[in-house]
DNA sequence: TTAAAACCTACCATTTTAGTAGTATTATAG
DNA sequence: CTATAATACTACTAAAATGGTAGGTTTTAA
């Protein structure tokens, strides 16, 4: 049960491109070193973002990435659907309705646990915007991090 | 993010144990039947359960498990923290506490979603128990599956 | 003493994860 | 028109996790 860092790179690199002047492109590079990430593994991550309609690009000469949506717009949930596949914890379930390759599904004791989890998942997670986590990080006071 | 077998199967077999006569104790071979999946593979869950007190064994001839407390009082977040290992979405996260060895933490933009996540997953888990598990199954409706 | 059961440990094939590497393409500055 | 800086694409790979199988040992009671 653990996010892959597929997700958490691209929620990173969402939330960093948020924070940066939306009308520049801004190069991979640059956000790779502020992520302290591997430039060449993101690179593989953002083609799902750009797909998914997160971000826009431009190639060559200055050219870069940059939010194609306003951050209080993408929700995490979105973000993680695309990089992580669904949010589902088993394979049972996909968008809430029982899979049906699964023949157990009527007779399934624990089904109903699963989508009852897939439920405050989804919820939470879709309720969280990017702009969200940068508020939060902005308005974080230094006390909270006294130990 | 998802749940493994092992998860899985202990959540069914526990469920399956609470279905029996609790002054029995069950063959691991009737509960691998009933449950359609690998005894053998079982047999590497079960130790798990029963070092973590929900199992009470019996060995040799008409040997076998029960469960070692009341249903109601196993929680699924109990099980699947002893199967899965934390439940926490990510490393940096132990019992809701952020991870010393991540050194991120501090300036980390993510770390609140993600402490957000744990809560409502831990919450959701601990508060549905095995008993509940029994208890929506045998009052599940028939026209509850009608397509 | 025999059979049925749990217990233990090693092994293994497949898939997923988390990247690296190299090349091709695009766009702009000069 | 060419050098350079950037994305785009495709292939590869090492390590870990997943989901088991296999085989032997120990315990218990009929």
């Amino acid at each position: 049960m653990k996010i892959s860092t597929k997700g958490r790179y691209a929620l990173r690199m969402l939330a960093d491109l948020a924070s940066c002047d939306r009308n520049e492109y801004i190069a991979l590079k640059d956000i790779a070193e502020r992520q302290d990430v591997s430039k060449k593994y993101l690179e593989q991550i953002v083609p799902i973002l750009t797909r998914g309609g997160l971000l826009s690009t431009n190639r060559g000469y200055q050219g870069g990435y940059r939010l194609a949506r306003d951050p209080s717009t993408i929700s995490c949930g979105e973000v993680l659907r695309l990089t992580e596949g669904s949010l589902s914890p088993i394979v049972c379930i996909e968008n809430g309705v029982e899979n049906i390759n699964c023949e157990r599904s009527k007779e399934c004791v624990t089904l109903p646990l699963w989508k009852g989890l897939y439920e405050v998942i989804n919820n939470y997670l879709n309720g969280v915007t990017i702009q969200d986590l940068i508020n939060e990080y902005n308005s974080r006071g230094s006390d909270d991090y006294v130990i």
